[in-house]
Parts: structure tokens; sequence; C-alpha cells
DNA sequence: AAAATCAAACTGTACGGTTCAGTTTGATCA
DNA sequence: TGATCAAACTGAACCGTACAGTTTGATTTT
């Protein structure tokens, strides 16, 4: 069932072109010869390796989606110490902060958009990324509130909401500056903007 | 320049049987002879009111982008009273149903992932949505959330902020909810996930 | 007012031209 | 000998056009 080191790299090495294609041109506007010469590899090996195109279109996002959680960034926050309502503030500055710098990046972007396309023609893969990606940032996000309010520095009744209430303000810049706007580079909110949001944010969380 | 009234009834039916196919399967989906057949129109007598598939699927979005804005429901909260805390707090409510009820119908899901994919292709239309539809939404929360400032009813620094803190929570729910899985049918939070969020949203408003 | 005439819009079919995913072939490399 | 390569090929899908004939509705003629 595995692969010789050598297949392994070769599959590596057609993803790795599918995968920058896909993200650039979606998946109808990109070509399997595209791809192929990208990878600099004949059609041939490609299609001993993938079924079709939609196979290969299934194991790049399949590959990016769980990469892209496990990127050990975005939600380290939980680590950090949270024994002063200061560290609380910062945790959740940081929180938005590297929140905001993951889905903006361009690459990142463009999964977004490939899988909202996509996901009329392959439901498996919508549902695979909202169930690893934003479900369990949602949860994540939740756990540290918890953990916020269990030290007496946030008062919320419904986590569920008071998590959706963070993230949310963040999505409306992704989805105005980043998704609708794909000619122009991403412009993500400054520091500023961030921090107005977070205070406001504290704002719901205080007692009474 | 203006069209017989016989003219305008073609365009109209040609228009109507893009939309419902465009919506429904996507730019690169959608046949022409699909398009045609719906109409119940000849091929030729497509081409004869457009100059190729593109320029229809301008027509369409562009024709759906301001019916959707002009769509009298979704911001007349600021007619509503604003005498009373109370009044704001109903008010608040109302715009957040009305918000997810509007966004929710799969019609407004399909444009916007319409738009989202196609966007790369024509950036036009992914700039004239962004700027007629959520910018003009969040401008209008602006002005409400200043209206009730005015009264004393809301205490905020950066009304931009306060906006995208409105509108945000909802938006996790439009994304996971409706845009995400769009095989099931769009699954809109209840009353009482609304309520939870605005009850949030409030305290976020509140003196000091 | 009924019949004849006419231009424009429309229909249905057929098809050219192109694009592309996937296959076959025969040579090359390791 | 098995994997890989380049290149040519196949077959189907699909956009857009051409064309010969029909419908429509208005205008003119009798």
């Amino acid at each position: 069932m595995s692969l010789s080191p050598r297949a392994q790299a070769k599959r590596e090495q057609i993803r790795t072109a599918a995968q920058q294609l896909f993200l650039q041109h979606g998946f109808a506007e990109t070509r399997m010869d595209a791809i192929t010469a990208r990878a600099g590899v004949s059609k041939q090996t490609v299609y001993s390796y993938y079924a079709g195109k939609e196979e290969l279109l299934a194991d790049v996002l399949t590959q990016l989606i769980h990469r892209f959680f496990e990127d050990p960034s975005p939600l380290k926050a939980d680590h950090a110490p949270l024994e002063t309502y200061d560290d609380f503030q910062k945790g959740l500055n940081h929180l938005a902060e590297t929140i905001i710098t993951t889905l903006m990046q361009p690459d990142y972007l463009a999964l977004i958009r490939v899988i909202l396309s996509e996901s009329i023609r392959f439901p498996k893969l919508g549902e695979l990324f909202r169930s690893t990606v934003p479900v369990r940032v949602l949860k994540k996000i939740t756990a540290y509130l918890q953990q916020a309010r269990r030290q007496g520095w946030a008062h919320f009744e419904d986590a569920d909401a008071a998590a959706r209430m963070f993230v949310g303000p963040l999505l409306t810049h992704v989805l105005l500056d980043g998704l609708m706007t794909p000619d122009r580079p991403p412009r993500r909110p400054d520091s500023q903007q961030i921090e107005a949001i977070v205070r406001l944010y504290l704002k719901s969380l205080s007692e009474r």
C-alpha cells in the first residue's frame, strides 16, 4: 500500500504544480497540460498517479486543508500566560492579529475561493474544510474564552455567541478586502483597526 | 436607444432563464443550449441580444446586484422609532433578523458564490457588488448606530468597528451554514441564537 | 373592413472551429 | 526491465455562426 520514496517524490512534484495552478486559476481554468509542464513531468505520469483531474484537485485541497490547520501559529494563544487581565487583553490582540495574518495570505484566500466555488461539485471537500478549519477554530476560541471566564476576566452566558462575536468582525475584513477584490493585493486591516475591535469586544465581555 | 416592448420581453425571458442556471450551476457549468432551451428561445435570438456568454452573465449579475440592494426590507430599521432603549434593542434585533433572512436565501447565497468564483475573471463585477451591497449596508448600520449614540443608547468610539462587530457574528453563520454547505438547504440560526448575539453586542455598546 | 403586402424578428437545424481531458505509441533512461 | 518522456492522436463537449424557412404585427391596397 505504501509508495516507494521515488514515487512519493514524483507525486509531490505533481501535487505542488497542481496546487499552484488550481489556487491561481481555479479548477475549470486550469489545464492538465499546464500542470504537467510546470511539474516537469509527462502527462502519462500524472495519469499513472491520479485517475483524473478531479482526483488531483481532491488530493491537493485535502492536503492543503490539513496543512493549514496543523500550522502551529494561529492557535497557540491558549498556551500564553493568563494571569492578569492585561494578559487576557494581549492574548486576544495576538489572537486577532494571527487570525487576520493567516486568513489574509493570498494562498489562504485562494483556497477559500476554490473551496467555495467547487463545493457544489465536491460537497465532501466543503464539509472537510468546514469541519476541519473554521469549526475547530471556533472551538479553540470558545475554550480560550471559558478559561478566561474561570479566571474572572470574561463574563458571558453563551460561549458560542461570544466566540462568533470575536471572529466575526475580523471576517468582515477578510470578505470585503480579501475575497471580494482578488485583482488588487489584499489590504489587511492595520493594528489600530484590530485594536479598536478588540477593545470593543472586551467591553462585551465586561461584568454587567 | 430604448427597446421595443416586445424586445424587452424577450430579453427578460433570456435573462430569467440564464439567471436560474448561472445561480444553480455557476458560469463554467452552464451551457448556452440549456439557457436557450429554458428560455424557450432560439440560440440565434440570444446572440442577437447578447454578444456572448460573458456579456449575458454580466447583465444577469448586474441586475441581481441592483435588485437585491433596492429590496426595501433589509434596511428600513432606521425609520423605526428610537426613543427608548427598548426601541434600540428591538431595532437591532429586527435588523439582525432581516439581515440573516436576506443573506440566507438560497438565491442570495448562490449569487455570492458566483461572484466570489468569477470575480477573478470579472473584477468589475466583484467591485460592483462590494461597493453596492456590503459597503452600503455597513454605512447604513453605522448611521443607525450614530443616531442611537446621539440618543444616549450607545457608547463607542470607532463607529466602523462597532458596525463590523454587529454584522460580523451574523456572517459567521452565513459562511459556515450557508456558503460552505451548498448541498443541504441552509440552516439559518434560530431566534435564540440571534438574540444571544444582540444581547452580547449591546453590552459592547454599554457605558464604560 | 377585409385582403394583400412587407420588414423585422424569430425558429430549428446543422455545423465549423476550437479547446481539452485522457489514451496510445514508440523512443529513452536508469 | 520497468519507469518516464515527448508527441501525436482520439473523442467529446461546447461556443458561436450560417441559413432557409416561419411567425408577427403593422401598413397599404382594394
